[in-house]
DNA sequence: CTTTTCATGTAAGAAGTTACATGATTGC
DNA sequence: GCAATCATGTAACTTCTTACATGAAAAG
């Protein structure tokens, strides 16, 4: 059977609530949701041409060559919704940094040790730029209506206590090594 | 640049523990680390090949056509070791439920708190067949020799933290949700 | 006037999935 | 004898990334 295309999605659904270019996709899923998800210029101006056919979206008339405003369409909402309502489907996990953990057994503690205090800093540093995202948002900065704040709001607290449970994982795993053997 | 294939290295660090069969390597993938790696045949086998050729893996001389039994070869456990080395790159992360929820206001709260809660259930699901999974190795089934021990059940607590994570942001989130207008 | 941001795209290729095809061996 | 598991592979396809190319508009 057919792999789903999410970028299709993904941008049928920046463009359901907003109208705009190939830039501003871009720049949304680099900010907004950069906490779950991205995409990149190569697949999106490809997928909005697909889009475009499939008479998913349109461009607006405000369009030139060089800015095209895209939004949505009718039967691109209808079918946006569509796939809202089917179930979010397995995902499997790849997690490279646990692979490498786990084949880790043969380095010195000391190598080992490096690898966990590497991968928790980078986790605070994740937790510290979730917590500046979270104040963005509950300053009102971005322009965004009240009945969405949940709707940004608790991706974003996922991607935290994630991040907690990831760096707390990191303590409770350097303590078991260096009291081993 | 090139892109990292990172089955390469999986398959190689499986071959590191021990010699086995695309088979054997695919079975690994589903049971031991199935919690954080995935691989498929129709990847497997044309990787093997290419890293034979690469003379990083060789066959043993108990293999037969129908039976092709892998093991590592010195270069190929030092083309490992350095890529433990190597600091584990930037995950980009997607999540395609949090694509579907954030995108999920106009739904009505019915609709909405149904989503969380089929989430919430597979996360549950979830949790249970990785404390199974942490029972079987506390009791040391498979082969498991001590040094590994560690290597294996570290990758499945973090599993579990942040399936436990998930689940509690559902509840918050489900009850934030209730209270709402 | 110069740098940054905005803006659109293509080409090449890597990575990964699914479906198909085939048959031996083992356990019941 | 039959079903399940073991075992290997290919073909077609989708998805995604990277690098390249170009140039307008805005900000300083």
């Amino acid at each position: 059977m057919a792999l789903k295309n999410k970028t299709r999605y993904a941008i049928l659904g920046i463009l359901s609530i907003h109208s705009g270019t190939g830039y501003d996709i871009k720049k949304y899923c680099d900010t907004v949701i950069s906490n779950f998800w991205n995409e990149n210029f190569g697949h999106i101006y490809p997928v909005l041409n697909q889009l475009l056919e499939d008479g998913w979206i349109q461009t607006d008339e405000s369009s030139s060559p060089r800015k095209k405003v895209y939004s949505i369409t009718e039967t691109g909402r209808q079918e946006f919704l569509r796939w809202l309502a089917e179930p979010a489907g397995y995902q499997p996990e790849r997690s490279e940094f646990l692979l490498k953990f786990t084949f880790s057994s043969n380095l010195d503690k000391k190598a080992i040790l490096r690898m966990l205090s590497d991968y928790r800093k980078m986790h605070c540093d994740r937790l510290d730029k979730y917590q500046l995202m979270q104040k963005d948002l509950q300053k009102g900065l971005k322009d965004v209506v009240p009945e969405r704040e949940l709707f940004l709001y608790a991706p974003l607290r996922l991607g935290i206590l994630n991040t907690r449970a990831a760096i707390d994982w990191c303590d409770e795993i350097m303590m078991a090594l260096e009291k081993s053997n």
